[in-house]
DNA sequence: CCTGCATTCTATAGACTTATAGAATGCAGG
DNA sequence: CCTGCATTCTATAAGTCTATAGAATGCAGG
């Protein structure tokens, strides 16, 4: 071990390889890529990847939980925050599709690859998934109670449909790098509050839109 | 050929085949699953798969194919039409999740595989999914032009998030037999149309929730 | 019954994969 | 300099997979 306690090279290469390996998952599925192609990413060969894990399924495991580990977090953060519901649901959506920026391509590989990890493993990381749709389910029945929201709203459902929405604009952020994040996210919310249609009366705003007048067809 | 001219056996076989490696690519992905896989589940060996299709590959172009061409088709003809907007919406919402259902795994192999295909069959696949889109942006404008939505809504948006609420809901319609496809096609237009926000004031409408008094915090 | 054709089978070549064992390398501290 | 340990390498066993070739099967019509 050298100098530190634990940390030394191994943690950091062990970092580098999940990182890789998520790189190689999310471009050719996990049973698509080989452990070569991820010892080459790292510029090691593919017998010495082993060192870092014990087989290809434990580093797919290893690679779904860096993908959404803090992101659980952030949304804990979130929900016990105490701004308004719409603050809060575009943070949610800025925590969510920021992620797929950020950590490359760690949660797409959650989102796609993780059934193929085995039952055990794969029901830590449903409950880390599970934990983060109630979070969102709570946050809209805290929307209902203030009057933010609709209370004919289905709170399971429209969870479901937030992180749906991400997810999809997710797979279209990690493969165009050139896609305006912050534009997505304001139409996004907006689209979630208001819908499409032509709101046919003033609401309570007076807010920066001059509120292009209100022209029926 | 025997008798028909040439959709005997042959034909019939053939689509057995694209079946069943929709349904086994659906649950492993193109790499996870064997032609061993695909032949099982007709009922031939392995190497008998190779009278149907060349290569694995072109296996799963059929499926692709095979996903979507109807429910282009069918999204022709519901834009085509002169129902209202909210109608066209419903209806195409309608089509997509019940393609889920319908098509078995197919759409889903589309959706999750397709690009595991070689550049050229990528591109006719590339071409239908624009026309479905473009179809869906085509909605969107007549609707600003009839006054049904905004006309801040910026339309490839809307067909982009359209499509990926869609296809969100597929992945769990086909993973869950028992959800209640038509009372969420009918949330999710909900949703579409009108978002979650408390509208503050009657619409045009006169329908059936009491509108409990708005309340806030 | 015999011939021809469509369909399926068996067997296998050749390539590629995961995972392991044991050797090499290089650095830290005595 | 030498020892010990962490890290990486080489080599390979054992298995799987795709795709092909050629044989078997069974049916239709003469």
């Amino acid at each position: 071990m050298t100098a530190e306690p634990d940390s030394s090279r191994y943690q950091h290469q062990r970092l580098a390889a999940i990182k890789a390996a998520a790189a190689v998952f999310a471009e050719k599925g996990f049973h698509g890529a080989s452990t070569r192609d991820i010892a080459e990413r790292m510029g090691i060969k593919q017998g010495s990847l082993y060192y870092y894990f014990k087989s290809k399924e434990e580093a797919l495991g290893e690679v779904c939980l860096f993908g959404i580990e803090d992101y659980v977090l952030r949304m804990e953060q979130i929900a016990a925050g105490e701004q308004p519901f719409e603050a809060k649901l575009m943070a949610t959506l800025t925590s969510h599709l920021s992620s797929y920026r950020e950590k490359n391509e760690a949660l797409k590989v959650y989102n796609d690859e993780r059934l193929y990890l085995p039952e055990e493993k794969r029901k830590v990381l449903k409950q880390l998934g599970s934990h983060y749709r109630q979070l969102l389910e709570g946050m809209f029945e805290e929307g209902i109670r203030q009057g933010a929201i609709r209370d004919s709203i289905d709170c399971h459902f429209a969870a479901l449909a937030v992180i749906g929405i991400c997810n999809a604009w997710g797979d279209i952020i990690v493969r165009d790098p050139d896609l305006d994040i912050f534009d997505t996210i304001q139409k996004s919310t907006d689209l979630l509050l208001h819908g499409f249609s032509e709101r046919r009366t003033h609401q309570r705003d007076r807010e920066e839109k001059p509120a292009s007048p209100p022209k029926k067809h």
